[in-house]
DNA sequence: TGTAAATATCAACATATTTCCATATATAAA
DNA sequence: TTTATATATGGAAATATGTTGATATTTACA
């Protein structure tokens, strides 16, 4: 039963716009702040030392793209992670990448002698 | 023993530039057409049925970013993931939307009674 | 009501990315 | 050498993205 070639790529292309919420460094830091728990849009903004239109605008494509999910108290709106497993993801690369250092370190030890 | 915190915004900035590898949609066709083995660059070009400047270019980027590698044969070039742990990472932001999308089929089926 | 607090949106600019034709480079084989 | 094949690069246009001051919106509370 093959899926409509359409529908497939419409679902890559949903695949790209979710890794995309992940291209840029501070959203990183959004989502990590976000691991620990829900936070709010002002403490995002004194964590990350950031102006807030530009953590909420980041918040919002984190939204748009499923990473992040809200509730509102009061005046405050409470931003989570949306799924855990965003993490694992960046757990994921990150160790790609502290495997890509590291050896790099090891040929530039090489290189030294 | 704490990092210091210049060398941590360094690696923040490239896990972001690892990240931003995956952010395009033909990126990431590129990377699953790998996953099965090494290839061409004219069977990804067929494949993808793309020209091959834009094959190239997308290469190169994921290159850049440590997410592929390359060995010479001849004339060709023969492309190749650098680890496995990238599709892993994929998989996962893949079942990430699944369960978006599956959700909100769910939400329509309730809108429409 | 009116005022304050929290957040979102607007708008304008700067910067970055994608696309791909034309062309250069590298390798192999005749 | 020439010629063919495979890949990379230059460059220019179109598009997308990031940034943030100013302002609007939403909510709560006096």
């Amino acid at each position: 039963m093959p899926i409509d070639n359409t529908l497939q790529q419409e679902v890559n292309l949903l695949h790209a716009e979710v890794c995309q919420g992940l291209s840029d460094p501070k959203r990183i830091l959004l989502l990590y702040a976000l691991a620990d728990g829900p936070r709010r849009v002002t403490d995002l903004v004194e964590s990350l030392e950031l102006p807030q239109p530009t953590v909420s605008h980041h918040l919002k494509i984190l939204r748009e793209r499923g990473l992040v999910s809200t509730e509102r108290d009061g005046t405050a709106i409470y931003y989570s992670l949306a799924d855990q497993r965003v993490i694992q993801a960046l757990e994921l690369l990150r160790a790609v990448l502290a495997d890509m250092l590291s050896q790099q370190a090891d040929l530039a030890r090489q290189l030294a002698r």
